[in-house]
DNA sequence: GTCTATACGACGATAGAC
DNA sequence: GTCTATCGTCGTATAGAC
């Protein structure tokens, strides 16, 4: 049971990494140190079900982790911030992303598998739903609470990919440092 | 001469919608009726080599059609709203992303191999020199253009990606109301 | 539950006729 | 410049021993 999610996490990574179709089974298994006979015990559909089952894990993580971060921070600004730091020394670390992102699965499965989609949409929907029950809390009206939210998603998820093309923090910092006039003007 | 062409605009398309890896030789060439000895007379180093090539021509075209919009138009607001209204007319014609975007090939490229992280970053640096060109004519700061140009690139980018999971326009619609206020309250 | 060996298909790429 | 036929490799997935 432990070699399970041994295999979740590396595969996770690696799929945030370089995509889904790019990753190899052996290049996850050798990763960490598991065979194929192990793997598809645990996983008896193969890649799809090792995907799916991922970007489960990976949505309870990231709503989790993200959630206690904005509990530790008063006001929607500081958390975003001290959210957006993590991503930016998480990429500062090693070079890819990890965060709170799953582009490339996105981009290259959205279209092709609806589990997939659904999988990703939910994590969207989770995230935003954290930025607005904050900004609620905030006083901002309904309206508005949900248009930043929206705003806040799309422009740090395209942030991310802006630093994975110019291999630099500089957009996540930008978008960082434009918060508060944001958030103050709206 | 033509069928290279053709060659390029097939293959930018299929890459578009559903990235690098998935998109096999065979695939494009059934799709625009071409034979292997055809492509490898134009293409010689094959795949990759034409991954290159779509991407520069993408990037011109892109370029060139961004700026025609932008000339049509007196303001930074008008234009992009007209360009995000090409954008979803663009979604909802065939339920994919063919237009000012490319995330499918960033995420899973931009990491493993160089040249084509270079050519990405070209054309987002492209698209945010448009914005900020036409936002200094509209009087904004350095400072501010240079922020609200990045802001635009990255929300625009990461409301396609939402679009793509949700499977429907509402984001990109949503980033569009926000921006008079956004550029209004700057 | 984990291992090795192997089947089978798809892919990118090449060769050589036309 | 375009075609068909074919090669080698690597991918996922399976079978069966332990």
């Amino acid at each position: 049971m432990d070699t399970k999610l041994l295999i979740i996490e590396t595969a996770t990574t690696l799929f945030q990494q370089k995509g889904y179709k790019t990753v190899g089974l052996t290049e996850i298994l050798k990763a960490c140190n598991v065979t194929k006979g192990a793997l598809y015990h645990h996983f008896p559909n193969g890649k799809d079900e090792l995907l799916i089952t991922c970007l489960h894990a990976l949505k309870e993580d990231i709503t989790t982790d993200i959630k206690l971060i904005f509990s530790k921070h008063s006001s929607t600004e500081e958390a975003v911030i001290s959210m957006i730091d993590k991503l930016i020394r998480s990429f500062e670390k090693d070079g890819t992303i990890t965060g709170y992102t799953f582009s490339s699965i996105v981009s290259e499965m959205a279209t092709m598998s609806e589990p997939v989609r659904t999988a990703c949409s939910e994590l969207y929907e989770n995230i935003e739903q954290i930025y607005y029950i904050k900004l609620s809390a905030d006083g901002f009206s309904d309206e508005k609470a949900t248009a930043i939210s929206l705003l806040l998603t799309a422009s740090i998820e395209g942030a991310m990919m802006l630093c994975l093309t110019q291999q630099s923090t500089n957009p996540l910092i930008k978008i960082s440092n434009l918060l508060p006039t944001l958030l103050k003007n709206f």
